[in-house]
DNA sequence: AAACGGTTCAACCGCAGCCCG
DNA sequence: ACGGGCTGCGGTTGAACCGTT
C-alpha cells in the first residue's frame, strides 16, 4: 500500500480519489450520509456523500469501524475459543466466523488469526492447518482459554453482560461431550438450545446436521484417535472438579486441578500410534512456559520451541 | 534521546459471485 | 446467454505504535 504517498489533499486535484487513512471529517461525512440514506448502494453513496473514495474504501470504512456496534477492544478468551473452534471447521471463512461473534469484523478476525494464533505456529515451525498444531490447541490453548473464560466471568462480570451469547454454552457443547461445567452458573441457559444450536444449524444445516461439531470433528481435520478426545474430557472435568487430582495420561503427567499449567510438567514419547504427531516430541519443563500474559502470548513460545529442538 | 526491530491493524487490491437489464 | 455493475471475501501491505538497545 502506497498510503502516504497516495494521500492527496483536495487542492491538488478535485477530481482524483483520496486513498489512506481516513480523517475525522470524512468519517463524519460517511456517517452522517449513512444516517440520512441508510446502508449500501456504496459507489452511489461515495458519490453523493462528498468523499472523495471510492464506494468500495466507504463500505470498509463504515463496517470495520464507525459502524457503531462494532466491537473495540481485546477479543474476550471467549471470543478466542470461537474462532479457534470455527476456524477449525470453516478455516480461512472470516466473514462466516465473524458472523458468529457479534460486534468482531472478519478484519479484525483475520488479523488475530495471522497475528497472533500464525505468529505462534511459526515459531514452532509448523503450519496452523497441520495435526500438530490442531492438538497444541487443543490441548494447551483451548483448556488455557476455558480457564481464562472461567475466571472473567467469575470475577468481574456476568455472563449475561457480554456480548458473546452462550459463550460456555457453546464451548461446552461443541468443545467436548456436553459436560455442563458447574461454574457455568446460574445465568447459563442449562436446558435450552446452544448457540451454536440457535444460530448455525439453521443457516448452516447442510454442513452440521445439527450435530455438535469439535476440533476432532471439523470436517477439515483429520479425525484424531480416540484417546485425544479422552483427553480433552478429562481436562475438562479438570476444571469443573477441586479434587481431581493429579492424573497421568497417555505419558503427561498433569496436575489438572484447575489447569494450573505452572505445575505442567510432560515428558512425553511419541503420542499417537500413527507417529503423526512430532509435537508430543517436546518437553515441556518448568514454571514459566505459560506467559503471564495471556492476551498477548499464550505460551512462551521460544522455551517451548528450545525444549522442542532439545528432544530431537 | 535516537535508532532499530517487531507487532498491530486499518486500508487496499484482486477476484468471485450475484443480480439485473 | 451474456455483459456490466455492485458487493463481499480473503490476501496483502505499510504506517503507526511500542519495546528494546
Amino acid at each position: 500500500m502506497s498510503t502516504s504517498k497516495s494521500v492527496s489533499s483536495s487542492s491538488e486535484d478535485d477530481n482524483e480519489l483520496r486513498r489512506g487513512p481516513w480523517t475525522l471529517e470524512e468519517d463524519n461525512l460517511l456517517s452522517q450520509y449513512i444516517f440520512n440514506h441508510g446502508e449500501g448502494r456504496w459507489n452511489l453513496l461515495a458519490k453523493r456523500s462528498g468523499l472523495k473514495r471510492t464506494g468500495k474504501s466507504c463500505r470498509l470504512r463504515w463496517l470495520n469501524y464507525l459502524k457503531p456496534d462494532v466491537k473495540r477492544g481485546n477479543l474476550t478468551p471467549q471470543e478466542q475459543l470461537i474462532i479457534l473452534e470455527l476456524h477449525s471447521k470453516w478455516g480461512n471463512r472470516w466473514s462466516k466466523i465473524a458472523q458468529h461473534l457479534p460486534g468482531r469484523t472478519d478484519n479484525e478476525i483475520k488479523n488475530y488469526w495471522r497475528t497472533r494464533i500464525q505468529k505462534q505456529a511459526r515459531h514452532l515451525k509448523i503450519y496452523t492447518d497441520s495435526r500438530e498444531f490442531q492438538e497444541l490447541v487443543r490441548r494447551f490453548w483451548m483448556p488455557r482459554l476455558l480457564q481464562k473464560a472461567k475466571e472473567s466471568s467469575s470475577s468481574n462480570m456476568s455472563i449475561q453482560n457480554q456480548a458473546i451469547p452462550m459463550p460456555f454454552d457453546y464451548v461446552s457443547q461443541h468443545l467436548t461431550v456436553g459436560t455442563i461445567p458447574p461454574w457455568q452458573g446460574p445465568c447459563m441457559n442449562e436446558a435450552g438450545p446452544t448457540y451454536m444450536d440457535q444460530h448455525e444449524q439453521n443457516s448452516d444445516s447442510e454442513h452440521n446436521n445439527g450435530s455438535c461439531i469439535s476440533l476432532s470433528e471439523s470436517a477439515n481435520i483429520p479425525k484424531v484417535p480416540q484417546h485425544f478426545g479422552h483427553t480433552t474430557i478429562t481436562q475438562f472435568h479438570a476444571l469443573n472438579t477441586n479434587d481431581f487430582g493429579t492424573f497421568t495420561y497417555e505419558g503427561y503427567n498433569v496436575n489438572n486441578n484447575v489447569y494450573e499449567m505452572d505445575n505442567f510438567k510432560t515428558t512425553t514419547t511419541r503420542v499417537a500410534e500413527d507417529a503423526q504427531y512430532p509435537i508430543g516430541d517436546c518437553q515441556m519443563v518448568g514454571s514459566n512456559w505459560v506467559d503471564n500474559d495471556f492476551a498477548c502470548n499464550m505460551w512462551n513460545m521460544d522455551e517451548l520451541w528450545q525444549f522442542s529442538k532439545l528432544q530431537k
